[in-house]
DNA sequence: GTAACAATTAAACAATCGTTTAATCGTATG
DNA sequence: CATACGATTAAACGATTGTTTAATTGTTAC
C-alpha cells in the first residue's frame, strides 16, 4: 500500500496519515528553539554577540561601536543576559560584557558558512 | 599606552578608540547573518524546516501536520523559496517541498545541543 | 551631600510580523 | 466548459518588537 506515498489532503492519501503521528511527535525536538534563532534574528544582537566574543566591553563601548543610543545597547544586552549568552561584571561606574556561550559562535559561523557558498553558487547573476 | 585597555566613554579611555575602528570593521564578517536567522526564529518555520528534512510534503500535509491553515503554511514557505532554503516541484494539483540546504539542520542541530547543555548545567532550580 | 557619568528602566511610538479571511490561479476530472 | 481541489495571493487585523525620550539607579569624585 502507501508505504513512500507522500499524499494526504482529501482525496484519502492516507499516505502520511500514519507517519503524521510519528512526524507530529518527532516535531518535540526543536520545540523551543526558535527561541536562540529570535536572539540572532536581529541585526544588532548579532553584531554585539561577535563583538563579544572577540574581546570584553563596556556597554557605552558597544554605543560607541554600533553607533548607537546607550538604552538601545542597554536593551539589547537585557535580552542577552536573560537567555544567558552573555556575562556581565561592574567595575566602577561600567559594566563589562563578554561572551558566555560557546554556541552562538558557531551559529554565526555556520550562518556565514552559509552566505558564503551561496555567493558561489546560488548568485542571482549570471 | 591602552594595550588591552577596554575603557573609553567620556573619560577618554581611548582605549578602544583605535580598537574601535578595527573592531567596527569586523562586523562586515556578520553582515546580514541574521537574515537568515530571522526565518528559524519563527517557531512554525523550523518545524517546517525540519520536517522537510525528513522528507518531502506537500503543501496540505505540512498544514495537516501542523494543524495549521493552509495559507499560513503557504506564507512560510514563500519566505523559504525566497531564500532558496527549500526546492518545489508539482505533481497535479500539488506541490512538494524538501529542503535543499545543508546548513539549516545544521543550526538546528547546533541550537539544540544549546539547550540540552543549558539543562544539563544551567538550569535556574539548585 | 552634591555633581557627574555609566547604566538601567519605563512609557510611547513606529514598524514589522504572523494569522485570518476572501479572492484568485492552476490543474485534474466529469 | 464547469466543478472540485490544492495552492497562492492580497487585504486586514492583532500582536510583537526595536528605538526614542525621559526618569531612575548605582558608583565615583569633589
Amino acid at each position: 500500500m502507501a508505504d513512500n506515498a507522500q499524499d494526504v489532503c482529501s482525496e484519502y492519501g492516507v499516505s502520511v496519515e500514519e507517519d503524521a503521528v510519528h512526524l507530529r511527535d518527532s516535531l518535540l525536538e526543536v520545540a523551543g528553539l526558535s527561541e536562540l534563532f529570535k536572539v540572532l534574528a536581529d541585526e544588532t544582537r548579532t553584531r554585539i554577540l561577535f563583538l563579544l566574543s572577540k574581546r570584553e566591553l563596556c556597554v557605552c563601548d558597544l554605543a560607541l561601536i554600533l553607533e548607537m543610543s546607550l538604552p538601545a545597547v542597554s536593551h539589547h544586552l537585557r535580552l542577552l543576559k536573560v537567555m544567558r549568552l552573555v556575562a556581565y561584571r561592574r567595575e566602577g561606574k561600567q559594566v563589562f560584557y563578554s561572551l558566555d556561550d560557546e554556541h552562538v559562535v558557531e551559529l554565526i559561523s555556520v550562518a556565514g558558512k552559509h552566505f558564503g557558498e551561496m555567493r558561489e553558487t546560488g548568485g542571482r547573476n549570471g
